[in-house]
RNA sequence: GGAGAGUUGGCAGAGUGGUAAUGCACCGGACUCGAAAUCCGGCGAACCGGUCUAUACCGGCGCGCAGGUUCAAAUCCUGUACUCUCCUCCA
C-alpha cells in the first residue's frame, strides 16, 4: 500500500512512476478526488460528532443536578441522525479510497529498467556455462518417468493435471535438495520456520496477494482460509500488527513449505514436466530490516539464492525485472533463472524483491527509529529456491546417455553416498 | 463438535448506561556532589482530520472485531475472532 499522503504530495511523480507498471493517471485523479471527498466528510462528521460531545456532557451535568435536560435531548437526537447520514457516506468514501488504493502497485524503484514486458528486462550477470551435451538432451519428465522417479500420470489421476507424484530416489532427491538448502541458508544467519501453510484473508492481504489476485489461489469454500502461494505469506505476516524491538533488526528468516497455486490463465503453458504445478515445494527467504539497508540486503539475498545454484553446479543468470514484469508488491527484484538443458533456454527458479515499505503499511509492522519514532519496516522475500524446478534442472543438467542421473557431489551426503540415479 | 470463562493504555488491573480508577513503567521538576529513595507535576499507544510545518496546538477515534438499541455504550442486545478450562474426538 502506498501512503495517501505521500500520493497527496507527489501527484505527478507518483502518476508518471506507476504509469511505468501500468496505472493510468485517471486512477490517480480518481483516487485523489475520493480522499479529498473523504476528507471533507471527515471534517464535516467531526465537527458534529465535537457538538454532540458538549451537549452530551451538558445533558450529563444537568442529569446530576435533577434539571430537566428534554429539550437538549431532543436537539440531540437530531444531531444523531445528522451524523448517522454522513458517517454513511463517510463510510462510502472511505471504501472508494480504499477500493484503489489497495489495489495499486508498489512504486518501482527508479533505476530498474522500464517497459511494458519481460523483454525489457536486463541481464545483470552469467554465472556457469551450460554443459556441452555430445547427445541430445531429454526433457527432465522424460528422464525421471524412465528411472520410475516421477509419476505425472498417476498424478493427474489422483488429484488433476499439474500434480505429480515423486516416488522412491525421486523423493528422496527432493528431500535431499530441500534438506541442504536449509542448511546452506540457516549458516547464513536465517532462522529456519515451519509455517503454517494456511493463511487468513487479513494475512493474504498484508503481504499483497489480496485483494487483486483471489483468482491465483486455492480458496477453503465458505471459510476465512487460503492455501499459501508462498511461503512469504506466512512468514512476512508472522509480525503482522507488531511492533519489532530495534535490536533485533535486520530477522532474516527461512523456510520449507509446499505452495498451492491455480495457474489460472496459464492453460497451455509447461503443460509438462515439473515447471508450472498446482502445488510444489519451495524454500523461501524473507527479511525485515531497516529501511536504509533493505537494497543491500537484496544483494545479499540475491547472492543467497545463487550460492545454491553455484554449489549445486547449475548454470544461471541474474535478471532485473523491468517495471512491467513485476511482482504486485515489489519495488525491486531479481530473477534467477537456471539453464534448462532440452529448452535450451533459462528458466526463473528465484525471484528476489525488495517490498520497500509497502507490505509493512498493509501489515502494520514497524519498528522505532532512533528518536523512538513508529517506522514502517522494510520486507523482502525471495525464493532460495523453487525446489521442483531445482529437481529439474539437476534432472537435465546432470543426465548421462543411458539415462541414468549423476548425483551433484553437494548432495550425495543427503543421499547417503549414491552417485547415480539409475 | 459440546459447555463455561475471558479479551480494557508498555505491563498489571478497577469500572454494569453519563463519557476510562489505581499501581508499576515512562517523561519533566524538586531534593542530592551524584544516584537511589521520597515528593510534585505530566504522560496512557497507534490511527484519522484541521491549523500549517510549528516539531506544537485543537478535535475525532479509541475498552478484541463488526453491527444494533439510546440524547448518551467499556457497560445493554446480536453476530464474530482469538485465548484458557472441562467434556468429546483425534495424529
Amino acid at each position: 500500500m502506498l501512503d495517501i499522503k505521500m500520493i497527496r504530495q507527489n501527484e505527478d511523480e507518483v502518476k508518471e512512476r506507476l504509469a511505468t507498471r501500468g496505472v493510468k493517471a485517471e486512477k490517480i485523479d480518481e483516487l485523489l478526488a475520493a480522499d479529498k471527498k473523504r476528507r471533507e466528510l471527515v471534517v464535516e462528521s467531526e465537527t458534529l460528532r465535537q457538538q454532540k460531545n458538549e451537549v452530551s456532557e451538558a445533558i450529563a451535568q444537568a442529569k446530576r443536578n435533577q434539571q430537566d435536560a428534554s429539550q437538549q435531548i431532543a436537539r440531540m437526537k437530531k444531531v444523531g441522525q445528522q451524523i448517522k447520514e454522513l458517517e454513511n457516506n463517510l463510510k462510502e468514501a472511505q471504501t472508494k479510497v480504499e477500493y484503489i488504493a489497495s489495489r495499486l502497485p508498489n512504486l518501482p524503484n527508479p533505476s530498474i529498467p522500464v517497459g511494458p514486458d519481460e523483454s525489457f528486462n536486463v541481464e545483470l550477470k552469467k554465472i556457469g556455462t551450460p554443459r556441452k551435451f555430445d547427445f541430445t538432451p531429454k526433457p527432465h519428465w522424460e528422464i525421471g518417468e524412465k528411472l520410475g522417479i516421477l509419476d505425472f500420470a498417476r498424478g493427474a489421476k489422483a488429484a488433476g493435471s499439474r500434480f505429480v507424484y515423486y516416488k522412491g530416489l525421486g523423493a528422496k532427491l527432493e528431500r535431499a535438495v530441500y534438506n541442504f538448502m536449509l542448511d546452506e541458508h540457516t549458516k547464513e544467519g536465517y532462522t529456519e520456520i515451519l509455517p503454517p501453510y494456511i493463511v487468513n484473508n487479513a494475512s493474504m492481504y498484508g503481504t499483497g496477494q489480496f485483494p487483486k489476485f483471489k483468482e491465483d489461489v486455492f480458496q477453503v469454500e465458505g471459510q476465512d482460509m487460503t492455501l499459501i502461494p508462498t511461503a512469504e505469506v506466512p512468514l512476512t505476516n508472522y509480525y503482522r500488527d507488531e511492533v519489532i524491538p530495534t535490536e533485533q533488526l535486520p530477522v532474516y528468516f527461512t523456510a520449507l513449505t509446499p505452495c498451492f497455486r491455480s495457474e489460472a490463465g496459464s492453460a497451455g503453458r509447461d503443460t509438462r514436466g515439473l515447471i508450472r504445478m498446482h502445488q510444489f515445494n519451495k524454500v523461501e527467504m524473507v527479511k525485515y530490516c531497516k529501511p536504509e539497508n533493505s537494497y543491500n540486503e537484496l544483494e545479499k539475498m540475491t547472492k543467497n539464492a545463487g550460492n545454491i545454484m553455484e554449489k549445486l553446479g547449475l548454470p544461471y543468470h541474474i535478471i532485473t525485472l523491468s517495471t512491467g514484469d513485476m511482482g504486485f508488491s515489489a519495488a525491486m527484484t531479481h530473477d534467477l533463472e537456471v539453464w534448462i538443458p532440452a529448452q535450451n533456454m533459462y528458466r526463473e527458479i528465484s525471484s528476489c524483491s525488495n517490498c520497500e515499505d509497502f507490505q509493512a503499511r498493509r501489515a502494520h509492522i514497524q519498528y522505532r527509529d532512533k528518536n523512538g519514532k513508529l517506522r514502517y519496516v522494510h520486507t523482502l522475500n525471495g525464493s532460495g529456491l523453487a525446489v521442483g524446478r531445482t529437481v529439474a534442472a539437476i534432472l537435465e543438467n546432470y543426465q548421462n546417455q543411458d539415462g541414468t542421473v549423476t548425483v551433484p557431489e553437494v548432495l550425495r551426503p543427503y543421499l547417503h553416498g549414491l552417485e547415480v540415479i539409475k
